[in-house]
RNA sequence: GGCCCGUUCGUCUAUCGGUUAGGACAUCAGGUUUUCAUCCUGGAAAGAGGGGUUCGAUUCCCCUACGGGCUACCA
């Protein structure tokens, strides 16, 4: 048993974009999957037909492969032996087990109308009992073990709506191991007799998860936290069906919290918190409502996997750089944390910062340039990766890099009003003139040539670096901080960066 | 309400009975960078409370408090 292949799954619904705590979930799967050279395969969970949401499916996929958390069986993926993955396909696969199951008494049919079901969680609130489907009030309402069994037969050959539930024990202790918590333990006498197949012939998520599971060879189900309760009755669900054997292992995974007060992360989050909860941006079919996601506001995919990495598991190490492979080797559940994190948007940016310094510019370049196509900008491949090769260090998202680099590419037309107020006097405009008279006769526009006659000027006119320096960033770039400035210049070019002191000191001397 | 899970700096966390309770982000103070959003140095900052067990508890047990999850023919 504990040779057995390493296969996992992660298992959403299609009810809406994947929100970061899934792919979180994602991520531990596929990191214990690749850990032990095992599969991790992609399930889509949609036996509830009325919560389907067109374009959801795709998302999850798209989203996937953009973080590099990728299923090697499963929807989007191509089929392994374990297909279909789409759980309305296999429809007809769960027949058979909720049979097995009703035949040996471990469930039965029952005939409540929502109506019925209502009124008696009413009457049992009243009553202040805990309102339940279970082993006491069942024997009140409409199932198979009430009415006679020739009435069963009548409803059920005349096609009357039935939903077939578990038969759990009066009082029973279910223990079972979480790989994360250790021992857990329930009684089902606080339990209810959940519904496992419903009226319209589909199965609910916990007889098809476990039905699939068993049928997938699943080994280990890592999911969130809020599955803790009804783990319970999945391994009642194994035991019934006889499937103890190969049961796979439950991690429960601690629960990622809304950064502000209470509660657990959602996807009616949306934007409102001050960072995306979705890793790619998504459209609200219905509303057209769009919610931000971590690839448009710029976040690089290594740098989301490895801060999302990061809430709920440390390597023990002080190292917290790590790369998808780094993640595979450290990666343990033995080092998931029991407590919900709260998402932090400064180290997510911090660790974004790192990336993009860590990334190459040429790719950030590819980057600039469909800005830059899209505004009809033609800059030179050459001149694109320079100014990339300068504001690398300053920009943390990706989508900053046209931000922190437009003046590279249009001349400004405004100059940062609080330097220009502060640093501006009656001897700006002659050392500015001299400095372009200095340019003029530069035998080579490079950046320690500038620097010198940039000195030289201010000498000459007395005026101390302190005091001219911004002023001069400020006229070539309109902002008032930037990459160093005589690099910058010498990228300008001699003309360019004339024309630009020029432009400047007719706004600004007048 | 009931059941279950959890609780170390503001945040993510290390510590697997004996530590000056460590790191990272954020923050504060200095310093480089002749400007700046980079960088460097330093500071402040934590074991929820109460009982046990023990020579010794952040660490093990219990209670309380607090936080979270679940409590659907949703997953």
């Amino acid at each position: 048993m504990e040779d057995r292949r390493v296969r996992v799954r992660f298992a959403p619904s299609p009810t809406g974009p994947l929100h970061i705590g899934g792919v979180r979930t994602a991520l531990y799967n596929y990191l214990l999957a690749k850990k032990h050279g095992g599969d991790f395969i992609l399930r889509i969970e949609d036996t509830d037909q009325t919560r389907f949401v067109p374009g959801a499916e795709e998302y999850i996929i798209e989203a996937l492969k953009w973080l590099g958390i990728t299923p090697n069986e499963g929807v989007g993926f191509g089929d392994g032996q374990y297909a279909p993955y789409r759980q309305s396909e296999r429809k007809p696969m769960y027949r058979q087990y909720v049979e097995q199951l009703i035949s040996s008494g471990h469930a039965y049919y029952a005939f409540d109308t929502a109506e019925e079901l209502e009124s008696m969680r009413e009457r049992l609130k009243a009553s202040n009992v805990d309102a339940k489907y279970d082993a006491i009030t069942r024997a009140a309402m409409k199932n198979s073990l009430t009415l006679p069994e020739d009435e069963v037969k009548r409803r059920l050959e005349s096609g009357e709506p039935y939903v077939v539930r578990i038969k759990l024990p009066r009082k029973d202790e279910v223990k079972f191991h979480d790989e994360i918590r250790g021992w857990v333990s329930f009684n089902t006498s606080q339990m209810d007799d959940k519904v496992l197949f419903k009226s319209d012939g589909m199965p609910t998520y916990h007889l098809a998860n476990v039905v699939d599971d068993y049928l997938m060879q699943i080994s280990h189900v890592i999911r969130g936290e809020e599955w803790l309760p009804s783990a319970p009755l999945h391994v009642l669900l194994y035991r019934y069906l006889g499937w103890e054997e190969v049961m796979p292992k439950f991690a429960h995974l601690p629960l990622l919290l809304k950064p502000e007060g209470n509660g657990k992360l959602s996807k009616r989050d949306g934007d409102r918190l001050g960072f995306p909860v979705f890793p790619l941006e998504w459209k609200d079919p219905a509303s057209g409502e769009i919610s931000s996601g971590y690839r448009e506001t710029g976040y690089l995919p290594d740098a989301v996997v490895n801060l999302l990495a990061f809430l709920g598991w440390n390597p023990g190490t002080q190292q917290e750089m790590f790369s998808m492979a780094e993640l595979i080797a450290a990666f343990g559940l033995d080092r998931v944390s029991k407590s919900g994190a709260k998402f932090d948007l400064n180290k997510a940016k911090w660790f974004n910062q790192q990336y993009i310094r860590k990334t190459d510019e040429v790719l950030l370049a590819s980057a600039l340039n469909k800005t830059l196509q899209k505004k009809a900008i033609d800059a030179g491949n050459e001149y694109v990766l320079a100014v990339c090769r300068l504001v690398k260090e300053k920009i943390t998202f990706i989508s900053e890099l046209w931000t922190y680099s437009q003046y590279f590419f249009i001349e400004p037309d405004s100059y940062d009003e609080v330097v220009v107020a502060k640093r501006w006097n009656e001897k700006s405009a002659p050392v500015t003139q001299q400095l372009m008279d200095a340019f003029a006769g530069l035998p080579a526009f490079d950046a320690a040539s500038i620097e010198a006659a940039y000195n030289d000027a201010l000498a000459k006119n007395e005026v101390a670096n302190k005091d001219f320096l911004q002023l001069f960033r400020v006229m070539l770039s309109g902002v008032g901080s930037g990459p160093p400035v005589f690099e910058m210049a010498a990228l300008f070019g001699r003309e360019n960066t004339t024309k630009r002191l020029q432009n400047a000191l007719a706004k600004l001397a007048s």
